[in-house]
DNA sequence: ATAAGGTTTCCAGTCACTGGAAGGTCAAGG
DNA sequence: CCTTGACCTTCCAGTGACTGGAAACCTTAT
């Protein structure tokens, strides 16, 4: 399998399967004109990778994931325990995200958007007023 | 007004202000020992964008709504354009952190967490079985 | 023989800082 | 006058996770 065909299979991008294997993520054979010859298997761990970051986990949270998942004995409360501190992780991003939507939203919904200067929403940037926290 | 008093008027780190100077947001005079010597106005300035940036404006936007705020001419329409295109934003930003959220709460509920080696999350991510989308 | 398309490596850029090194400046104390 | 310590300066490199592009090599088809 050529890097164009895993590309295809795993969804990744040829640049990022060529990064996974500078950072030591895969480890493809090589055929004897150089090219990259990746396995069932590789592809398969790539898919893994690309289903991981999609769920917003690090490089280094997928290497963990990878090892666990490649460690026939591991307890699932290791994986487990990534993945839930991974969860907070996104609890907190989220509640993050939805202050300061209320934040801007007091702000864009006061100011009446016309042709005049005046502007709450920079007035609110300018200085405190109307700015929670 | 040395560096070190303008990162405690505005809460920036004084790496960050060198940076913005660096970058041209600001452009503090300089005194005959060539260190920075802020104004009351170049502190405003660097409140006003730590204040955005804490809001989640990119750099790029940070620059564009200073110097609106600094036209004294703009109209309010142009301000609430920035905003309004950030808020949505926001609202994808957390839109798709929910959809990862409620995906990571099942494949961590079904996983028992304990010394069995068999986990729902790492098949969750090996396979498609159980995954939205 | 040539053209198109796939592959390789390497280097640079992204974003918004952050850390650190090497050196200049200033105010206080001895 | 000297030293100490806190400040300031510049410059260079690194972060995370890629992404773009150049130059050169390989393969396949015409």
């Amino acid at each position: 399998m050529n890097i164009s065909d895993v590309s295809r299979v795993s969804g990744l991008p040829t640049k990022t399967i060529r990064y996974y294997e500078d950072i030591g993520l895969v480890c493809p054979a090589r055929s004897d004109n150089g090219y990259r010859d990746f396995s069932a298997q590789d592809a398969h761990k790539l898919s893994f990778l690309g289903r991981s970051r999609s769920l917003g986990f690090s490089i280094e949270e997928c290497r963990t994931l990878l090892s666990l998942y490649e460690d026939r004995d591991r307890a699932s409360a290791d994986v487990k325990a990534v993945a839930a501190e991974h969860l907070d992780r996104i609890a907190d991003k989220i509640e993050e995200l939805q202050a300061l939507k209320s934040t801007l939203e007091t702000l864009v919904t006061r100011c009446h958007g016309d042709n005049r200067p005046d502007c709450p929403i920079l007035e609110g940037l300018a200085g405190r007023e109307g700015m929670p926290g």
